[in-house]
DNA sequence: TAAATATATGAACAATCATTCATATGAAGG
DNA sequence: CCTTCATATGAATGATTGTTCATATATTTA
């Protein structure tokens, strides 16, 4: 390690003690498939939409269908993603339910990302 | 407006007032379309492994993809996407092309990311 | 309890996407 | 210049995904 000598031409470019470094500092697989699944969650305008809205204001279906011009259908199906992804909560009043954000990490996301592409 | 009688059923569940203010907050097709692009990059492992290396270290495609245990061309498919969101840079030193992060947005980004999966 | 309203869900299809393989480009050194 | 090393790129393919259509579930009201 102490000595630089390539012996043979076997790792020429390889930087192994950078390498070892990095590869200590990354979070386990599962972790990092998981914030994928997240971040995929944000890379749909559907859903984008729906988020930005109950950012403003919690909502019903029939009224999300109707601010995004969406069928109710996709609208439920994409509700259910970020329900999965615990992005949003609901309650039922009534017949209708009433969609909402669940926490502030949301806008943040949203913010530092629209910080972005405003460059 | 003023008069909340309903002359015929139409409009039974749709709050017109809040639909119209939800409308104004927000942003244009266009500007959510690229969000909703940005995110997409976000939204892969290998991207998102690639992205946590450089946070830690600059480095050549060579040792990404030997530190990923990936194809050098996969890497470099997955760069090409990174450097038309401009969330990476690169500068050729001899042979090599050294490639590291644009700016801090992408270590918040996946800060909160992190933040609302560990919940 | 039957009809109406609000939402959810399953299957299917078109579109998008990540990787692989083969090959191209481009710089450096002999 | 000709070879080698480092990276980029194009086409092809299998996998994933968003929407639609049809239908199911669940709550309220007549």
């Amino acid at each position: 390690m102490a000595d630089q000598k390539k012996e043979n031409n076997d790792f020429i470019h390889v930087h192994e003690d950078v390498i070892e470094r990095v590869n200590g500092s990354m979070p386990d697989d599962e972790i990092l498939y998981e914030l994928g699944d997240l971040f995929k969650v944000f890379g749909d305008t559907t859903r984008i939409k729906i988020l930005y809205v109950l950012l403003e204001s919690e909502m019903c279906v029939y009224d999300l269908a109707q601010v995004l011009n969406m069928t109710q259908s996709a609208i439920s199906h994409q509700l259910q993603i970020l329900k999965q992804n615990k992005l949003v909560k609901f309650r039922r009043e009534g017949k209708t339910i009433i969609y909402s954000l669940t926490d502030s990490h949301v806008s943040t996301i949203i913010d530092q990302g629209m910080e972005h592409i405003s460059e």
